[in-house]
Formats: structure tokens, C-alpha cells, sequence
DNA sequence: ATGCGAGGTTCCAGTAAGGGGAAGGTCAAG
DNA sequence: CTTGACCTTCCCCTTACTGGAACCTCGCAT
């Protein structure tokens, strides 16, 4: 196979495929004219990388786990311990993100979005408090 | 105030504040020895892109919001779209990161995780379906 | 044989948003 | 006068690719 059908196939684009030889995840043989013949094995595993990156594992993890797919001896506990270390990341994203959410959706809630420069969006963000009920009148 | 100074005080690092001049999003005076000299608008939008990264606008909307920040005659309906957009942004990094968080803690919660090789997560990533009730038995 | 378009190849540069560290100038204190 | 804490610029490194230039190769139609 070529590198344009394995990129079809695998759901990965020529590019990437070229990137994962280049950093050492696949390692295809030669044409005499110097195209990438890929085989079944090569297929194989950049289909398990797409997968693993649409999962959102970083390339060191997913270099980890194709050893650990391809060692019979492998400890299931191994590729379990990538994973949950990974799952933590996730939830801790999410957690930013939600966080993120609630403050620029509550700031949002309440600009008006019209031609008036008045904006708590801004406010927000400089620092000023648009609500300074318990602070003491310092002006 | 030195770049020190100002570091501590915006929450930013150092590095950043030179970073951030680099691309022009401040201009501090210069001393004669060199060194940065930051007035309080300098610390005072820095704060601000502080405060703005902090909830995940990219550098290109702080460098949006901070023009509409100066802009007195703005419309805050610019400064809103702004941010929905980042909000839709948001959004549907949540909701990408949670269809891997729940592919990926089905996976995990189904294996072992001991010393035996056996892995429904390494099964999954590689395509084999681990639980092919409804296929041909072709072995 | 020739031309063409669709493949393939390498290499270089750029992305976002800084981080790390070297090599060196400056300042205040003891 | 030296020490340590600042400050400066400069350059490379990071992640995981993406885009583009310049060039080669293949199969097919003329």
C-alpha cells in the first residue's frame, strides 16, 4: 500500500502519517522508487494511533501503549495506569473549563450587547468589581 | 516599577511580560540602563490580559478586548460576541472531553488492571470489538 | 513519444504561548 | 569590593502537526 490509501484507510492524513515515521512510530519499507510501501502491520498500528490521539493520549503515550500492544507480555495494569493518568487530566481540564464557563457566562449574562460602550465583560477583566456591595465606600 | 515588580503584581511571569511586548501588546518606557520601566497603565493592562488568559481567551482576542478597553466609544455588543464565541469555544471542548472521558473510562473500568496481559483498553484502541455478540463466529 | 493530472518525495518554515538557559550588565548592601 | 539578586538580549525547545515549494513518478490519453 502507499502512503495515500494507508491515510485513507486509517483515517490519518498522508502529513501525519510521514510525522509518525519521522518521530519513529511506524517504520514502512521502500519502494525502489522511494515511495512508502506500507503492510498490514503498519496499517495496523497507525489505525490504533488515530484512535488513541482521537482519545486525546499524547504521542509519548501512545508510543508507551503500541509497546505495550505489542509486548505478549505486557501487564494489564500498565496500560491501565496510562490511562487513568490520563483520565485525571481530562477531568481536571474539564473542571478548568467549566470554571472558565461559569464566570465569562455569568459576566456575559449581564452585558447588554448593544452601541453603549458599558460593558461588565470589561469590567470583569480590569479588575473593577461591578458589584462592590460590601466593600467600603472609599471614594 | 521594574519588571519584577510588575510580575508579582499581575500575576504574570517575567518572561511573559517581555513575550507580551515582543508581539506589542505593551510598551513599557525604557530606563537608562535598559531595564523596563512600567507605568501603572502598563501593570494595569497587564492585569487585564492576566485576568483574560486566565479564562481562555487566546492572544488574539486579548489583543481585541484590550483595543475595546481603550475604545470609549465602543459598542459592548463587540465585546460580547467576543466572548459567546469563546463560550461556544468552551463548549464544545467540554463536550469533547467528556465523550473521551466516557469511551475511555468504559475501556478502563473493564480491565483487570493486574499482571496478566489480557486489556480491553489496548482491544479497544486496536479495534477488536471485545464484546462481538453480534457478529458471525468466524474462528 | 508526449503531455497531463494525480500521486509520491524531501526540506523548510510556521503555528500558540511561552519556557529554559546562557552570557553578560546593574544595583544595593555589607 | 564582592556577593547575590535583579535586569538585559539571544537563541533554541516544546506539541503535533500543517502548508508550501521544488521536484520525481505513474498511468493513461493522445
Amino acid at each position: 500500500m502507499n502512503i495515500g490509501d494507508v491515510a485513507k484507510r486509517s483515517n490519518l492524513r498522508a502529513k501525519t502519517i510521514r510525522y509518525y515515521e519521522d518521530i519513529g512510530l511506524v517504520t514502512p519499507l521502500r519502494d525502489t522508487n522511494d515511495y512508502r510501501v506500507f503492510r498490514d502491520s503498519d496499517l495496523h498500528k497507525l489505525t490504533f494511533l488515530a484512535r488513541a490521539r482521537a482519545l486525546g493520549f499524547t504521542i509519548d503515550d501512545c508510543r508507551a501503549l503500541l509497546t505495550l500492544y505489542a509486548d505478549e507480555t505486557r501487564a494489564s495494569s500498565d496500560v491501565k495506569e496510562i490511562t487513568n493518568k490520563h483520565l485525571k487530566e481530562i477531568e481536571a481540564k474539564i473542571v478548568d473549563l467549566q470554571a472558565m464557563h461559569a464566570t465569562l457566562s455569568h459576566l456575559a449574562k449581564e452585558c447588554a450587547g448593544d452601541h453603549r460602550p458599558d460593558c461588565p465583560i470589561l469590567q470583569g477583566l480590569s479588575g473593577e468589581d461591578r458589584n462592590p456591595s460590601n466593600e467600603t465606600d472609599t471614594k
